[in-house]
DNA sequence: TTAATTGCTACACTTTTTGTAGCATTGCTT
DNA sequence: AAGCAATGCTACAAAAAGTGTAGCAATTAA
């Protein structure tokens, strides 16, 4: 992956969510800001080394920022997060 | 990844979504039904053994088919497509 | 019967992720 | 000030996943 890092936004964002843990990492953070290690708990222990780096990415991108509070959506990601939690009905119509 | 197959629906296609290439996937399947080879090459050639793999997925989740003329959504898959492609928008406007 | 196209597998190599330990910094608390 | 717990994060070897290339088996077309 990661080949190139193509200049079209849409393929940017569908880059990062497309690597592992993304899309859950951005879905456990929707009851509000929490620290490194509760998330890391909340993500199945998903390693420190992935969820860092995951979480750098998505900062990167303007979706996560890190507060005092703890990490958390930013304003645009705010948006991204209501998309993606419509997923859930989806999932739990369909799966 | 991968680690114990969550029962939670939405854990189970956060788990799918969450491997590499598989929204990418989805995303082109956006125009409609294409075979395998032609697939492979919108998604930066990525390896045949990666597509088949998330293939597999996504068919076992009744998200992506396969009919005579091709790879597609399948019906469930088509809501769930309406959905991604919202993001497209997203990434236009905050990427 | 030959040739082209299809989905897909084999396999050695590379990259990514994992799991564990622990470091460096900050902010208590005594 | 000294100890201590909590924080984000890094190191590193082992395991898992992805890659790139070749090519197979089945189907269709010529």
């Amino acid at each position: 992956m990661s080949e190139k890092t193509s200049s079209r936004p849409i393929m940017r964002l569908l880059d990062a969510l497309g690597q592992k843990w993304a899309l859950r990492i951005l879905w456990e953070l929707r009851d509000g800001p929490m620290n490194f290690r509760h998330l890391q708990a909340r993500c199945d222990d998903v390693s420190p080394t992935s969820l860092n780096r995951r979480l750098k990415e998505l900062r990167e991108l303007g979706i996560v920022e890190h507060e005092e509070s703890g990490f958390q959506y930013s304003p645009a990601g705010k948006v991204l997060a209501q998309q993606l939690l419509q997923l859930h009905q989806w999932a739990d119509r369909y799966l």
